[in-house]
DNA sequence: TAACGAATTAACCATTTGGTTGAAACATTT
DNA sequence: AAATGTTTCAACCAAATGGTTAATTCGTTA
């Protein structure tokens, strides 16, 4: 579900795939080894035999899972004519791919939560070269949707921080939502529920209010 | 910090505080209690002496957390006479809380993140209980608002949802933001530009529109 | 089919981990 | 100050954990 795009053997990937999934829900230090080569079906030995320890497994599994976030984020900006509609892809599209790859942002939340030592040390480099490039690209496009008139002046990283929050949020604590919100039950209507929302509140907050100042 | 509200001994405060640290960065199954020992400057076997076991000082921890998070929400909803009142107020008030008891938050988010079986097996009675009383505040002045005409017809558990997202979101993940927002190095500063931003968005989100039908 | 390297496994090892114990330190009461 | 109950700790233990190894199976090629 996430693996397509590795170039790993089928043991490879499985191992990697059963890695994300328990690195994501149990964290780093909390994961066992034996519990992932269960969940992917094999020898613990052979964890080692593909990645040596389980730090590099985790960071292997950690390297690539940044990648997939920071992509996910750039192929949910798509071309659009006004910000309208990308601000609407965008929602759509990025908690879709989301939703197909909860682990992927599970992990992400881990490794925030601890501090984020991988990411501080190994990923820093990296993100900084490509210059922040999606939420740079988001970041441009509402700047350019403030200079057109299309929405009125706002914190353009304030904003992209409050859309990310607003689709990744209920995913992450999803026990508590499902609690507290029975129609939850039923994710893909609730999901399509929240998308409508996330939408509908943002852009109306961000159009031009017609009793200020123009 | 956590503790005042808590009828403990000045050494069970400690392991309290300590145990709560540490299961808040590395999650249930990653926490060692020799280290929550050390961060508590006692004798391991005090953990033991005073909780029994490592599930139990989780179990009574995180049960002290919860409540501790509902609780915070309930203050957060002042009284207030206008809903843009009570908006400006929960946001100010909530952040201002979670500030100062980040690790609340980051144990609540680990629960979920492993399938909140505690939360799940625990504390359902007592949260029925209470009615989720809350958020059902917050979705209450919220539905008068929109009877009176201050705000427009939004999904009162969604919006909930949305600020509660916003407010918390960045917390989490405070490490990437400030990777990737430098000027979130002085962090009182940024949470200050933080609370003003969803304010405005999400206010300006509710308010009624001039353009469509009253 | 013999030979050879890669993939796989059961059994094993050293260390760490949650948890226990018995004695010592401390406080409290008589 | 003797007796009593509580708090603290060093040393210990059995189980779990990350990691290794040596032998075996499998696939390929000569």
């Amino acid at each position: 579900m996430v693996s397509e795009l590795t170039a790993y053997t089928e043991t490879e990937e499985r191992i990697f795939e059963a890695a994300l999934h328990v690195f994501a829900r149990k964290g780093k230090d909390g994961a066992r080894m034996q519990e992932i080569a269960d969940a992917a079906g094999i020898n613990k030995a052979m964890l080692h035999y593909y990645f040596r320890s389980k730090d590099k497994l985790y960071e292997a599994v950690f390297a690539f899972v940044f990648q997939h976030f920071i992509d996910t984020l750039g192929k949910a900006i798509r071309d659009a004519e006004t910000f309208e509609q990308t601000l609407r892809t965008f929602i759509d599209g990025y908690i879709d791919s989301v939703k197909d790859n909860l682990d992927v942002v599970r992990l992400m939340v881990n490794e925030n939560l601890s501090g984020a030592p991988v990411m501080g040390s190994r990923i820093k480099e990296a993100f900084h070269a490509t210059e922040l490039a999606p939420p740079r690209l988001f970041v441009e496009k509402l700047s350019a949707a403030i200079a057109n008139g299309e929405i009125r002046s706002v914190d353009p990283k304030q904003t992209l921080l409050s859309v990310i929050s607003c689709c990744l949020f209920f995913f992450i604590t999803l026990p508590t939502v499902r609690i507290m919100n029975p129609e939850a039950q039923d994710l893909d209507t609730f999901i399509e529920q929240r998308k409508a929302h996330i939408f509908d509140l943002i852009y109306t907050g961000l159009k031009p209010r017609p009793d200020a100042a123009s």
